[in-house]
DNA sequence: TGCCAAAGAGAAACGATTTCTTTTTATACC
DNA sequence: GGTATAAAAAGAAATCGTTTCTCTTTGGCA
């Protein structure tokens, strides 16, 4: 994704969400975006600090979080239960990730074939699913070829 | 669950995980037993009190985790992202959940149907998969018929 | 240009979870 | 039954990712 891009395209995002375009979201925003993996809020403050001499950690905070509300950026599941965030660039639709727990690389699974289960649950229990998860953990092909660059987070 | 059945039952499963059998332990998981919901290590804690005038805190945790890596348990993935515990009767078999976000309720979801989603990742990707979360969010039909008595968490 | 609600800085608080040290206890073995 | 020993628990304290607070700045709009 280039830069130009990403500018255009981040503007109309945060007009879409009512959210004024200022250069600290945008910063989080492109820093996400930069990434082939997910990142943690410090992770993506640290970055962006490198634009900007000052940009406080509750800002990133903030910002990751409206911006995934917004359903911009999506959160990811982690077994250390830190938070984390990833900018999928497959535009809209549902989909879920494969994420390898060792690199943080993000892969698409873009069929969600979870239809079928919703309907049976709700005829069974005759509840209301409001959402659901779906994650595939494991490693990816790269840090599975070298055993020696994996990076045991 | 009767008593009985519990007491045969745990002490089976201790000595499975080759844990010690202590009464704190044993507490822990009555308590989560017992229950019909998903609990949090400090309600376990404040229910395992009732029995015992002194349990640490750290003790909760320390057998919530122990049991939970022994299979004995299961974690319930939430939203505000604090730790919760549930004590599935479904004997063994890989199966996933259905929890209610506003009682607790948990329900079974028999078929795990994603071998096919797997397959289709490790192949497209070249990746190992070495777990996966499914998960299903929402209101059972209790909270569903009696919207007042909703517990927003 | 001026207004004003939204956004950000910086410091501080928060609180769930974990760590540490000392004491207790379950279990294996005699 | 008595004893050794490693696991387990208590209680206090620390950790640290995340959130809250107060004041200041700024983007969007007329
Ligand atoms: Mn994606
Ligand atoms: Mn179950
Ligand atoms: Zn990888
Ligand atoms: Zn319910």
């Amino acid at each position: 994704m280039n830069q130009d891009t990403m500018n255009r395209g981040f503007s109309a995002i945060m007009k879409e969400l009512g959210l004024k375009e200022t250069p600290k979201r945008r910063a989080v925003l492109e820093v996400l975006a930069e990434q082939h993996g997910f990142l943690s809020p410090e992770e993506v403050w640290r970055a962006a600090r490198v634009r900007f001499k000052t940009i406080g950690l509750p800002t990133v905070y903030r910002n990751l979080e409206e911006l995934a509300a917004g359903g911009v950026i999506s959160t990811i599941i982690h077994p250390s239960r830190q938070l984390y965030y990833y900018f999928c660039t497959t535009g809209s639709g549902h989909h879920h990730h494969f994420i390898c727990t060792s690199c943080r690389r993000v892969e698409d699974i873009p069929e969600c074939t979870v239809a079928a289960m919703e309907q049976d649950i709700i005829t069974r229990t005759g509840g209301r699913i409001t959402s659901h998860i779906v994650q595939f953990n494991g490693l990816c092909r790269h840090c599975l070829t070298d055993p020696n660059k994996r990076i045991t987070t």
